[in-house]
DNA sequence: TGACCAAGCGCC
DNA sequence: AAAGGGCGCTTGGTCA
């Protein structure tokens, strides 16, 4: 383990000296890490030119701990659970923001290695704690991947970049104005209105159009292109380019891209799903058009895996639906069904979603009834959480997160006038968490088995719910192909154990990411 | 002036 | 081709 400037492994004596020297020699013997946070530890080995294969985090691992023990929202640091143990005051966790502010003295070793033994005891004393270590395993791989992601970077051409923000918005314009492009867009707009008008303020638009004699709700794109006035095409270009200049313009690319990198900032489970959210860069909202900024170093190539129809093979393993099961085992889980749903694959696809986000409008409730029919243990399975949550009581994935406890808000609402309205969307949540959290699951699985099979120097750059890139060399290009599939079936052994049910990945290797799919 | 919220839209 | 849930991020606008 490691504190500040003591390192120690479990039942061995601390040992002096730098830790990054020390770290690496330990490393020979591949043990696994214990240390308070991996935000705070691992960035400085990294740039020591040293990394672990294994960590247990503390932090995270109380967070999921005190989830699942119905402790939701108490302080998960490690400090905090060190508090906890020893009946002293707990101070609450600190948005981690390092050098800024103050640095907390680090947790002593004997610290670290009590809040670990209680942590080890809670787990044991779960329902499934194999399942549980799993998750923490997975959780805590997952916090080396992301701290390794932000020290290495996903290769990011700025010239490409400029020139892709040029040709769109014309060139990059002082601090303050507006590209030319967006200018002539919002001049055409004051036009269009006989008079000035801001196209960013929703206020002075909705007010522009009810003097055109247009009255909106709202002004999202999809509610103007109904409306027949010449403001409107200039705006929906407006909005589009202006989204592009401010989110990932040339003052993005200043503050997030250095050395021919994107480096992000990932919040392992950021979300309460467990999917990995970002505190800055915005590393799981790139548009599509910015993929093509997105190239490989000469002489090397992006190695593009995608889970395949991920969520719905997830409940079809978790359910345990012989029936769905048998239609997972297949490439295209959605056309192996299209028999039960009258012929019609989009119908099939239809009735899936709708199950496991409880959609309701269309088709979906005709659709739903053949799913009851056919799949009833699968459509059993999302109805009971469903269920759960309407009731106000919490629902767990596969390996064991926990989700959110309804608010004290969630309780008066639901037993006032709108009642049902606000019990039934806590059922969609519920119903959605059990599936898209497994499916996280599935996820960190895949990139922690796939991290510990890659080459050197190949590296995982990049990932986006069930979506990975690794930069590697070319000649190493068909070796990460097959590590992909291989962690694949890898990742649905260790949550699911023997399942009919696959997970395909569609993986290509090309030299720019606009060039996948 | 800074804190906060809502709108709107990008990704899965 | 939709449908659902989840997020982050920027801007304008309000309030103290």
């Amino acid at each position: 383990m490691v504190a500040g400037e003591t390192v120690l492994r479990i039942g061995e004596a601390p040992l002096p000296g730098p830790p990054a020297r020390a770290v690496r020699e330990l490393e020979r013997e591949r043990p696994r890490w214990v240390w308070a946070d991996t935000r705070e530890s691992y960035p400085p080995l990294l740039t020591a030119g040293v990394r672990v294969s294994r960590c247990h985090d503390l932090a995270l691992t109380e967070g999921l701990l005190l989830a699942y023990e119905g402790r939701y929202g108490e302080p998960r640091s490690a400090r905090a659970a060190h508090a906890r143990l020893r009946g002293l005051p707990v101070p609450d966790d600190q948005p981690s923001v390092p050098g800024t502010l103050f640095e907390p003295e680090p947790l002593p070793a004997e610290a670290v290695a009590e809040v670990l033994g209680d942590q080890l005891r809670r787990i044991e004393a779960l329902p499934d704690p194999g399942r549980f270590r799993l998750l923490v395993a997975a959780e805590s791989a997952g916090a080396l991947i992301a701290a390794e992601m932000g020290h290495d970077g996903m290769p990011w051409r700025r010239d490409v970049h400029d020139a892709l923000l040029t040709e769109l918005l014309g060139p990059r314009p002082v601090h303050g104005m507006r590209p030319a492009r967006l200018q002539a867009l919002a001049d055409e707009v004051a036009a269009a209105f006989g008079h000035p008008v801001n196209p960013d303020s929703v206020q002075q638009l909705v007010k522009a159009f009810k003097g055109a004699g247009v009255a909106l709700k709202t002004t999202r794109s999809w509610e103007l292109k109904k409306v027949d006035h010449p403001a409107v095409a200039p705006l929906l270009a407006y909005k589009e380019l202006a989204r592009l200049f401010s989110f990932h313009g040339w003052a993005w690319a200043d503050q997030w891209v250095r050395g021919g990198r994107f480096r992000p900032e990932y919040v392992v489970g950021g979300v309460v799903s467990g999917r990995w959210a970002t505190s800055g860069g915005g590393a799981l909202q790139i548009p599509k058009v910015m993929r093509r900024v997105v190239m490989a170093d000469d002489g090397w190539t992006l190695v593009v895996a995608d889970a395949a129809q991920l969520e719905p093979r997830v409940l079809a393993a978790m359910a345990g639906d012989a029936g769905l099961a048998r239609a997972a085992g297949e490439i295209d889980l959605y056309a192996a069904l299209a028999q039960a749903f009258g012929g019609e694959r989009d119908h099939a696809k239809i009735a899936m979603l709708s199950a496991m986000y409880g959609g309701t409008s269309g088709d979906a409730a005709k659709l739903l009834a053949v799913m009851r029919q056919r799949f009833p243990r699968a459509y059993q399975f999302v109805e009971d959480a469903a269920k759960a949550g309407e009731d106000g009581r919490v629902v767990r994935s596969w390996l064991g997160r926990t989700s959110p406890p309804p608010s004290g808000r969630w309780r008066e609402l639901v037993s006032g006038p709108e009642g049902g309205r606000a019990a039934r969307d806590r059922g969609r949540f519920t119903r959605n968490f059990v599936v898209q959290a497994t499916a996280a699951e599935w996820a960190l699985a895949l990139m922690a088995v796939l991290r510990g099979m890659l080459p050197d120097p190949a590296r995982l750059v990049f990932f986006q719910h069930d979506e990975v890139i690794v930069h590697c060399p070319l000649d190493q290009a068909g070796e990460v192909m097959a590590a992909v599939s291989a962690a694949a079936a890898e990742a649905s052994r260790l949550l699911f154990g023997p399942t009919p049910v696959r997970f395909p990945m569609e993986t290509v290797a090309v030299s720019c990411y606009a060039d996948a799919k």
